[in-house]
DNA sequence: GCGCATTACGCGAGGCGTAATAATT
DNA sequence: AATTATTACGCCTCGCGTAATGCGC
């Protein structure tokens, strides 16, 4: 039977030209590929060369060969390719997330709960964590709200309610709670990773300007050194405890508090059924 | 790298659930498959089976591999298919003919000019002859008139007239020339392979019964045994000589003579020129 | 003289079979 | 007892490299 290194060595040739580049190419040598061509043509049958003075090319036949050649490569490239992308996608779970704080609950309980898993997660916006869901991209996602659809699981997965971290000497920091339209106008330090976090306050207190920091040590460096206010949630505190040298004042306005859901597709349940 | 041999073997143990019988199938020995199968887990670098207490079976990763493997054995089996099907193509000249004499020259000269090709004719009707010749499937056709098309070659290839064998007690047996609608109305006997002749008879001579005789020898037998009138051209009697015991009287009809065309793509006159 | 194709000869990896073992039906 | 999967061991094919020859730019 005729064999993929034979037509490896078919299309070689037709890349390259000549049987010494082609064999410089696979590091085999000359007389090899000279063996090779004479049994690939006696395996077909039929004559896939022109032999001239000290040139081989291929003629009509070895052309269609060679094409088919690379088409066949090609797919058991693709196929290598395929069967171990389906078998990492088996050996890991994916996440997305609308909130960094119920994503690394997420990722410890899986970690425990799957421990031959590889687990990762990623902050994207909840129409594309639903999308990437429906399309597999995801086994299971965290969205702020109680997902609709015949075609989802959810569970509950905690509350978090947002707080102004205030440095003790401002005006308000002894309220026992505040509305953000409060501190409009004020600048505010914002960690970047925060997902949907960020359109809350953008929204109520249009008049402020929010320094983002994608660098955590900055972050709580400049919250420590600097009298500007900044923010902080329950469910934070509780994995990290309070920032430092800050009075924290609850926000009291509803959207400041979000339940949150752990939501998968029904058919993929059995991926995830520990989590559930 | 992977081999198709191995593909081979997947694929069998996919289509057939066991290696036992994969093995028969593939005139291997059971372990010869079970070190295959080791040595493709090892390769593709992934799980393909589940081992179960004396049973073998797929994982997922080993059914998408498997599909896989057929698709990449089809593929390789058409390569070999097609390219021995151009490389006959290429060894042989396919013509097409609307009479069977000039179809017998034109392999006479075929064979001369092309020692080394396998020639071959076919009868069609002229429409048939011109769409054969435009999809490749002929190099050349014979044609009863001078054809039309910038695309074609052609090249006069003698003509024919047709006549009257009669038997020499035909009441007509001595006229120098007939016109077929002096003999309408009579019995004739008519040899079935004679192409685009079939065609003028049944018009001019509506009231007659054609006694058709597909075997060459029967309807050569018939001509001599019987009184039957039956016909003959000019061109035929160059080749076979004039039939026994028969008066050959031609025919004055302007349509019992024709003039020959041997047509051809110009695109494939490289294929035929020696023809040309 | 250098590059390309081809032939001759010997080596060694690897694919295979046989024999033997174990587990299941 | 029969079937299936698996392991151990040795054979032998066949794909490869090295060396050498022929041929052409």
């Amino acid at each position: 039977m005729i064999e993929l290194f034979q037509l490896e060595q078919l299309a070689a040739f037709g890349k390259y030209g000549t049987l010494s580049k082609a064999a410089e190419a696979l590091h085999l040598s000359q007389p090899t590929l000279t063996r090779s061509m004479q049994k690939l043509e006696a395996e077909f049958g039929v004559s896939l060369f022109r032999h001239a003075k000290n040139k081989l090319e291929f003629n009509e036949n070895g052309e269609l060969a060679a094409e088919h050649a690379v088409r066949i490569l090609n797919q058991t490239r693709d196929m290598l390719e395929l069967v171990r992308a389906k078998d990492r996608a088996s050996h890991t779970l994916s996440f997305g997330t609308c909130a960094p704080v119920p994503a690394l609950i997420l990722l410890q309980n899986a970690a425990q709960a799957y421990p031959n898993m590889a687990v990762s997660t990623e902050s994207k916006d909840n129409e594309t964590l639903l999308a990437g869901l429906r399309n597999g991209e995801y086994q299971a996602i965290i969205l702020p709200y109680q997902p609709e659809g015949q075609d989802l699981c959810w569970k509950e997965y905690g509350t978090e309610t947002l707080a102004f971290a205030l440095p003790p000497g401002h005006p308000l920091a002894n309220r026992d709670g505040l509305y953000m339209r409060e501190l409009d106008g004020e600048n505010m330090l914002l960690y970047a990773d925060i997902g949907f976090w960020h359109e809350l306050p953008a929204q109520k207190m249009p008049h402020s300007r929010f320094l983002i920091q994608s660098d955590r040590f900055a972050f709580t460096e400049l919250v420590q050194s600097s009298v500007l206010p900044s923010f902080v949630t329950d469910a934070a505190m509780r994995l990290y405890g309070p920032p430092e040298n800050r009075k924290v004042v609850p926000i009291l306005d509803p959207e400041a508090t979000v339940a949150y859901y752990a939501v998968c597709l029904k058919q993929g349940l059995h991926r995830v059924k520990r989590l559930f």
